[in-house]
DNA sequence: GCAAAAACAACATCTTTATGTCATGGCGCC
DNA sequence: GGCGCCATGACATAAAGATGTTGTTTTTGC
């Protein structure tokens, strides 16, 4: 294995990105060669790279294609990629569809950055690193269990509880209501509910108004 | 009956709105104390209007409560206002619900402007215009007839239907993708998108993404 | 074949959303 | 009492969406 790897970083969430861009960047075994907010942004930088990424982390909230629904996009483009998901998700359904679509490990977005460090050299080295509560799932998986539904106690975030206030903020957004009206509806003002939105946004990863409503089209009708 | 009457109109497109205003306004009979684009606006704007409105012009199609959502709450606040509802929709069911709600007529949006202001008298008179095909419906109600569900072959404009590519960019607009990447999704610029988009929206009568989307969470999870 | 409809496209302008940053008062909890 | 979460609010900027206008090229129905 040749240092240093061309590493590629995909998230939607600037900070978060440049976070992880520079932290990883300043490692002298990584060499970061592109980082991108969504699958298209990063498909379409990538002839523009210094070097094809041998590495992708990937987040798997992302606006347009998510991440899972990239990998195989990716994997076409650059089939000597390895990709590592990242996601505020733990549900059983998320891991198992992003390991199925290709992905050769699955943290969790609360890793603190020395370890995702190592998970990344891990990859390198072959190994395929899952977050504590992630890897129970595969291993359960494979002892042949059904994977009980409510195993998922790790407190880390999953789907996120949304509180009262921002449910009925929501309850506007589906009803088609624009942010002036639902600021009305509930006397409180624009920005008010611009907050409570990005706090809804950040919950249910997602980016856009028309995001959160498909996300509502896919539960709602049971 | 005194002269001129005081007039209110609720209407979100802007140019109908200012025609209807213009018109309507230019006539001796009509004093015009109010617009408004929705019926929250109507609510609002109620006390710094010169006079309280006799007579109320509103539209159906109005983005956050519809004009039928919005009668019980004009009617709550002016109990002595006349209300006739002007829509492009005829059929039945929204005929049924306007006038059920309190509504002294409904007609359609194709009508020419003298008729209407013909019609604003009649009901000032006591009266309850309704457009040909509308009436129709109400005597039929009224016979006993179970109002034949495929009756409303007035080539007005009922929900009218999307062409094909139109249903695949609402398909888009339903998976929660921006304009852009509808766009790259069918090969075609972001103003086509938009283009289909705005025909989308006059068809089924909606003003913004939101509205569609929730057009579509209320008919889908039947 | 002609007229209507549909698909495509560009350009302007204004509104709405998305996102970053920061701040205050209330509440529950160890 | 301090810490974190919630609700509220403001200000700023950039991106996306809504809407008006106009035009070309294909279909498609009669």
């Amino acid at each position: 294995m040749t240092f240093p790897m061309a590493l590629a970083i995909i998230e939607d969430q600037a900070p978060i990105r440049e976070t992880l861009n520079e932290y990883l960047c300043a490692q002298p075994e990584f060499q970061c060669v592109l980082t991108a907010d969504s699958v298209e942004g990063f498909l379409h930088a990538l002839p523009a790279a210094a070097r094809p990424p041998q590495l992708i982390l990937s987040d798997i909230g992302l606006p347009g294609l998510t991440g899972i629904q990239g990998l195989p996009l990716i994997q076409e483009r650059l089939p000597e990629a390895q990709i590592l998901m990242l996601s505020v998700y733990a549900d059983a359904e998320r891991v198992f569809q992003a390991l199925r679509a290709g992905a050769v490990g699955y943290l969790l977005k609360n890793t603190p950055l020395a370890q995702l460090k190592e998970h990344l050299l891990q990859v390198a080295a072959g190994g395929s690193p899952m977050s504590p509560g992630v890897a129970r799932y595969v291993v359960q998986a494979f002892a042949g269990h059904p994977v009980p539904p409510p195993m998922l106690p790790l407190e880390s975030l999953l789907p996120e509880t949304l509180t009262s206030r921002e449910m009925e903020i929501v309850r506007g957004i589906e009803d088609g209501l624009s942010y002036k009206l639902i600021a009305e509806r509930h006397h409180i003002s624009l920005d008010t509910v611009r907050n409570h939105i990005r706090a809804v946004y950040r919950k249910l990863q997602v980016n856009s108004k028309g995001e959160l409503m498909a996300h509502a089209l896919k539960r709602r009708p049971h």
